[in-house]
DNA sequence: TCTATTTAAAATGTCGACATTTTTGAATTA
DNA sequence: TAATTCAAAAATGTCGACATTTTAAATAGA
């Protein structure tokens, strides 16, 4: 029965996790107790405890005696992620410039063409795309070795996660931004194997924030 | 009884929160559920719930079957943390001085003064005097008006105050120390109020930057 | 009809109990 | 003596029960 080495805690921790950032629950849905446990079929306890680490990742909120509510979303909030996050990256990159090897260059340019090919590609599957789109910003930055920076923009990322989301529905057909976006990509990876600290930064901290237009629009319907 | 409109379980956070950082509880230190029961008088639900907090937090780690423990503290940690704080205060910075306004500029001229002054002091409390450095650093960037950038400012803050405590100890009565440091804060102060954006953010940088030696010491007795 | 008040239903947060796992330490063997 | 085995003790993680609070429904009053 027991399949894992984890907790009964843990493993809700990562199913609630994975099911509001996929909107299973959407924003301000209250997370009844007795519903929650029927369907992931755990006690009080571990429940409770996994909805204790959701409120410290700021997935969720609570208030005495009337229970748990996944966290809103907003157009302030989304900005206020995004430049976060815009920043976050460019220090990370900045950093991972100053320190990066030729490993790091090698992964970088990997990367990259993986990512290439894949965007020419004739029939795109979105999460084959954003993992490749996702290990190009990896290479990119993991010259910067600091465990505490990474950990920040892990953090910025999977709240960024729902608004992510939205952009993706909306361009998931749209091949044209496809390709602006392919085009920031080369050019980032020229910047950083060229050693451009600056323009890299400028660069990719508006490569994040490009999706925040598309979002709001999204969000206000 | 129930004083507050809080739950116990985050009553529980506070006190186990605090009670870290001062160091009752060492790195590394067990934390027996049992012995936690009875010190804080709660159940098992609450303070468990309050222990997966303080695992999202950083300052606690679990083990499957084996328990909570007060997480540990090294130096290549004290270094990372108090170099990723010190990026992060010089970002906030920067954009503070990009938006502060006059109140901001007032705030910080009030805040330098009141350090200054106590500073200049007979007998220095060292609650007092970090209250009101902390004021000053806190007007310094409080221009910045991004919530998530200073919820990771006050996370790495936090982070970083069992190692705090151990520069603190060292230096309550090194008076030379205070004189360099307060220098550093005038120096910080004109360079915000002239905006002069790349000279202060290498300034704070250095300026969080300087404990990290004498801390090493600590840590390596 | 609308607002207040009362009552019933439902939900939350805390507790102690218990099955399972880990740790301790005594007994046994080499 | 040192290492291994085994049994007893202790600790962990999960569960359902229950008192308290909140919410919803029903009733009464204006």
């Amino acid at each position: 029965m027991d399949t894992s080495r984890q907790n009964t805690a843990s493993q809700i921790l990562d199913k609630l996790t994975n099911d509001i950032l996929q909107g299973v629950y959407l924003p301000n849905d209250k997370l009844q107790i007795k519903a929650l446990k029927d369907r992931y079929n755990v006690g009080t306890s571990p429940l409770r405890e996994a909805l204790s680490q959701l409120i410290a990742k700021d997935l969720v909120v609570s208030e005495n005696q009337r229970g748990f509510y996944v966290s809103d979303i907003s157009i302030n909030d989304l900005t206020d992620i995004y430049q976060a996050r815009a920043k976050i990256e460019g220090l990370c990159l900045e950093i991972a410039i100053q320190q990066g090897d030729d490993f790091w260059e090698s992964n970088i340019i990997a990367a990259s063409h993986r990512l290439a090919k894949y965007t020419k590609s004739e029939n795109i599957d979105m999460d084959e795309w954003q993992n490749r789109h996702f290990s190009f910003h990896d290479a990119l930055v993991s010259g910067c070795n600091s465990p505490r920076l990474f950990q920040i923009r892990q953090s910025l990322y999977e709240k960024s996660t729902r608004y992510r989301n939205l952009w993706l529905k909306e361009n998931v057909t749209n091949s044209e931004n496809l390709q602006i976006n392919q085009n920031e990509h080369v050019a980032l990876m020229v910047l950083a194997l060229e050693r451009d600290t600056k323009a890299a930064q400028k660069l990719i901290e508006a490569h994040i924030m490009t999706p925040v237009e598309i979002i709001k629009k999204s969000l206000s319907y």
